[in-house]
DNA sequence: TGTAGCATGAAAACTCAT
DNA sequence: ATGAGTTTTCATGCTACA
């Protein structure tokens, strides 16, 4: 029985493997090694927790500028983390469970006499669709902390190109630590979540939002005349699609490869543009 | 045409035992 | 270490109904 069991798996995982590894090969043929998750899943440090903090130095040419923040769910299928890693730098990857952020089991009574009518900025979203929206954000108390070092290091305010913005969960974050927006090049396919996130920058934001519906359109062209438009961009960051990673997907959990996911590889081609791109100018300069 | 409601499994981590 | 049972998971497709 045991026998029969591994095999049954093996088979499956080579299935699998196939299908999500797809016809482009791993570029060191390895796509399995571990990535094992934290337990706790707490990242490299938290505030007020007992625990040594992890140190971690970075090699000189990928310590920026930019900065840039990438995300994408923590349990996508063995060998994808490794593969994103890998892409981006060899940067090992922070794990954080936003439970150790942010309560969400917090029972209070609120006696107030404000109005109670428009209160979110993802109003006039059907109930389906607003869940669906607030579900793929960013998780702001988690990010917000992460890119709470920017606030002394940027006194002035962030020039930001942000992919797959959605409603803009990453802007959300910068706004509420206090951060200027000097400017946004914001990349998002959805309609409803663009009209959100221009909703939401026009009441909040007094910056320039450059709009873009989708990353392959985002040429190195356009990236080099952005980047001498605004001398720069100090951070980029986006979560790219996790459609084909996520557990509870049934139909199309493929990987890295997957329709959707692939976009990832988008990233990495935009990160890499604005830093030559960058390179480019300060070489320039001097 | 669009959306609320509901049904649909499996990979991989996790727990707990040996 | 290994294994069996348990728990968790940024989803998608169909149907009824407005």
């Amino acid at each position: 029985k045991k026998a029969r069991l591994m095999e049954e798996s093996k088979k499956k995982r080579n299935r699998y493997g196939g299908r999500a590894q797809g016809n482009q090969p791993s570029l060191d043929g390895s796509h399995d090694e571990p990535m094992p998750l934290p337990n706790p899943m707490v990242g490299f440090n938290l505030p007020g927790y007992l625990q040594p903090s992890v140190t971690r130095i970075l090699p000189k040419q990928d310590t920026g500028p930019p900065f840039f923040y990438y995300e994408n769910v923590a349990q996508a299928p063995k060998g994808v983390w490794a593969t994103i890693s890998r892409f981006l730098y060899d940067i090992q990857p922070e794990f954080v469970d936003s439970k150790h952020l942010c309560a969400t089991a917090r029972k209070r009574g609120y006696i107030h006499n404000l109005p109670i009518e428009n209160r979110d900025h993802t109003r006039g979203l059907g109930i389906t669709e607003r869940y669906k929206s607030l579900g793929n954000t960013f998780q702001v108390d988690t990010v917000a902390y992460h890119l709470s070092v920017l606030k002394v290091m940027f006194p002035n305010g962030v020039n930001v190109l942000s992919l797959f913005t959605g409603i803009g969960g990453g802007e959300v974050a910068l706004h509420r630590l206090g951060i200027h927006m000097k400017a946004v090049v914001s990349v998002e396919i959805g309609k409803a979540n663009k009209r959100i996130f221009r909703g939401w920058w026009d009441q909040t934001q007094t910056g320039t939002l450059i709009e873009i519906d989708d990353v392959k359109s985002l040429t190195d062209d356009r990236i080099v005349s952005f980047v001498s438009r605004f001398g720069g961009f100090d951070l980029v960051i986006g979560g790219s699609p996790c459609n084909n990673l996520a557990g509870c997907n049934r139909y199309n959990r493929d990987g890295l490869e997957g329709e959707q996911s692939a976009l990832f590889y988008h990233y990495f081609r935009i990160l890499n543009a604005v830093k030559s791109a960058m390179a480019r100018i300060t070489f320039q300069a001097m």
